[in-house]
DNA sequence: AATCTGTGTAAGATGATACTTACATACTCG
DNA sequence: CGAGTATGTAAGTATCATCTTACACAGATT
């Protein structure tokens, strides 16, 4: 799961992702859709992508065709699930006894650079 | 979304999102459960998991208390949900039409490091 | 065979991350 | 007030990520 959570964490190679996962499409393809990127930049991504299990490839005469592997997601969904999903539950829960203070979030104390 | 996929992708930053999903705790018990690694190191994981929205905290006295912020994970669970719910879903469709191949996942040319 | 096309890899520059130790600051309690 | 406790920040460093350009190589085309 590491390894597909670190991979998802780029935007390009979700951005890589979306494309293939509407269909498989050849390497050089795939880089045209990132013009401010070397190719190789791309190629790059593909093969972390690839040994995250994110996505599969399929030599074709010349060319190289990637397609979204499906599976690869499925630990790191997994782990959002729990988090999200059960863990909620639990919170809510237990707001609703009440044990847990109505604070809201609180800044910190020098920096103002707090999300959002 | 983007920091909060980021702060995740980090394996102690999503050992200390566990820790304080389960009820608030201080910076200085949560340090304690990382024994290998210096107190200002995971001071400055909590900063990031702040900044990122997936945690707050609330001085109490002498201490400051972190506790987990479920809606941090809302759009990194979206990302998520929507690839391997819905592009799944087509993906299937699309399988059972035979558009692709059957092939399954091909090996990198040179090197054998292909994932798992 | 010679050359073109598609694509991966090597090597290196650059910037971002994730630590460390030393220090600053805020609250507490005698 | 002064010492003690909890915690964040600064500065420095080693490591890792992400690019770039130059090159290698396989398959197609002539």
């Amino acid at each position: 799961m590491d390894e597909a959570l670190r991979a998802v964490a780029d935007p390009t190679r979700r951005a890589i992702l979306r494309l293939v996962s509407d269909g498989e499409l050849p390497a050089g393809e795939i880089a045209g859709h990132f013009p401010t990127m070397s190719r190789p930049a791309v190629s790059q991504h593909l093969r972390v992508l690839n040994e995250a299990g994110l996505v599969e490839v399929r030599p074709e005469g010349n060319r190289r065709l990637y397609r979204w592997r499906p599976e690869g997601l499925r630990d790191a969904a997994t782990f959002v699930e729990e988090m999200w999903t059960d863990r909620l539950a639990r919170l809510k829960a237990a707001a609703e006894r009440e044990e847990w203070p109505e604070r809201t979030r609180t800044a910190l104390r020098t920096t103002n650079k707090e999300h959002r």
